[in-house]
DNA sequence: TATGAATGAGGTTTCATTCAT
DNA sequence: TATGAATGAAACCTCATTCAT
């Protein structure tokens, strides 16, 4: 059955028009996901945000399941992409990490959804959004590996647990840089990687 | 809607026995809290945990928000009163430090609910459980002021960035830790605790 | 809502394309309409069919309903007219009735429609089909009453049970017909005489 | 999670009011299928009929899908059992057909939802009811099979033929019965069956 | 002390329909 | 002539909660 509407090539004007629209959509769920989470998220919080009724979100989106899937799997996937691009950057590898962990809590907040995404059981598209999660832990556990190749660290270097710790202090500041200028979260980053670098305590001398 | 139970003058048998039972549709509702959340949990679940149906959970409960707020409370407490324990007992610093990222880590599964109530937005009794948990971060806080006075830390160390660092390393480690032996936790803690103390990284010489 | 087009004069060739469009529409309508049921035939499945927009429909018919008694007049008119055309013809009784029966049997299929509007209830415009339905039965009585007029059959005979029992053949085969070859359903409106004209037991001697 | 209450044995009077009552919703659902079709009927209507509100109906029932299902199976069931025991029934040939065809005109109407079943396409569990719809038919068949066997019946006696001109002739009267006292519809039935039997016209000398 | 039955508010979703462009 | 965007009503369903028993 061709669908010759769907068929016919739309003016590109058009189709970039739509997809904006689209795009604001889901911005404005990504919004309210982030702010409520997903069960307290409602499809009218969703269509207030845009002025419009409930059900004409379906018209740009398939239902709230594939609306959250979708916001959660743009974001990660910006979010991954910007660290790789970070840790694969020349530097030494303490330039890196600190760049890695800046970046991750200044776009903490507009990427709430992602830690969401990470922390709510039992959520819609979950295997792929773990998968997601997990590639980014692996990111960081692969820069580490590279240090060892580069004797930068000990051939025992638990790269699994620093990775860990990492995205520990990552996102354990979400709370405490909430509505915090960039200075600020700036600040608390530095603070954060000095601890993981060389410890939080005054070495004995 | 007054508790009928309540206004009944009871003797003090009958009142324990009501209370070990009140213990236990809290504990339920805990556990259903944990393991869904606030909002996917619901009366059902925790009635059938009990064998009970869902209207009888409100011989013992004014409403599920108000058990959640309870349960959150006692499970915060509990949380805060054990910290504070290990914080005050004598011993190094480090020691202290390393004791209460253990404990944290170890009860972080059971008490889960609190982890919820942190992380959960627009929650009901959110406010009585925001300040449990400035709490809890408090009584870090202060374990590294006495180490300032004590000349232990230098003058300048900036209490709250590292009293939130440990936290976020408290709790980042949740998933990690789900379904692991304690072994294992305990040996995830101390990695976490050799980081924050010394630095992950090798130092230089 | 007047409809635009209608209300401009038009050129008869101009007249002629719309009313093509027209019927393509009806045409589409019918065919979701036999396949899916008043209720579960969406304006889309229709749209689909013929490359449009559900609201595009809406510049060739007033609304689904219209759509729908439209479709079931034109069908049940149809039909009506070549089951007169048959029994009207020269030949014997039997031969009519045969040839009645094969050619209902034979667009059964194609005509679904308006087997629809006879079995489901409460449907838009079913009072007109209704009376189509009846008009339908009445050819059928008019043969057998014609043939107690030329002695062909009793004075007795009850022209309205035999109609019925007629009716009742004609459309209870209609699942066993579906996907078969029309020489199939030709040998099967053969017996169905068959049985109705000598009846389906032999006959003691 | 062994649910206590679940297992706790209900007193047999309590059961019994249950399933009664259980009984009464799934009677005013099929009283609301039988008037509307499935996609046609509301949960609202069928609360109304029982004086409760939608949702309530989900105390005695999983799902609108899942009542229909249901009660087309338990009005399908009985009728083949009924029919089995005609069938089963001593007697010739001619009077077993006689009772089965007139049993099935007498509670069609009652059991006009099984017809439903056989007629709306896409319906849920339409499988199990087409299932339930063929058993019925086979019945018919195997009455004949058995004629063959007696020499009541030629050896080359097209069983299915017959029978799904029985069948037809069955159901082709529920329009034409309804709200017809019982005895004009004995009478129908009696002619449809002369008619079967030995043919509606009269037989060349 | 607990149950069975019911409520009612609210949620997501579908879909016929409208209308400016 | 047809589209894209939006509406609004109504549908099914869930669930915390109530209350007579």
């Amino acid at each position: 059955m061709a669908n010759r509407a769907a068929l016919r090539a739309k003016s590109p004007h058009l189709a970039k028009k739509q997809d904006r629209r689209r795009d604001e959509v889901l911005d404005a769920a990504a919004a309210v996901f982030a702010a409520k989470g997903f069960h307290d998220a409602t499809t009218r919080d969703i269509a207030d945000r845009l002025g419009l009724l409930p059900g004409s979100l379906y018209y740009y989106v398939e239902s709230k399941e594939a609306a959250f899937a979708e916001v959660c799997r743009r974001r990660g996937e910006g979010f991954n992409a910007r660290l790789a691009a970070i840790l694969a950057a020349p530097g030494s590898l303490e330039d890196r990490l600190r760049a890695g962990l800046l970046q991750h809590m200044l776009h903490n907040r507009a990427d709430l959804v992602s830690t969401i995404a990470m922390s709510e059981r039992a959520l819609p598209g979950w295997r792929d959004l773990r998968a997601l999660g997990r590639l980014y832990q692996r990111l960081w556990e692969r820069v580490f590996r590279a240090g060892i190749a580069a004797r930068e660290l000990p051939r025992d270097f638990d790269c699994r647990a620093a990775a860990l710790a990492l995205l520990a202090l990552c996102n354990g500041a979400v709370h405490a840089t909430e509505n915090k200028p960039p200075r600020e979260i700036a600040r608390l980053a530095a603070r954060f990687a000095d601890y993981f670098l060389n410890g939080a305590l005054p070495r004995p001398a």
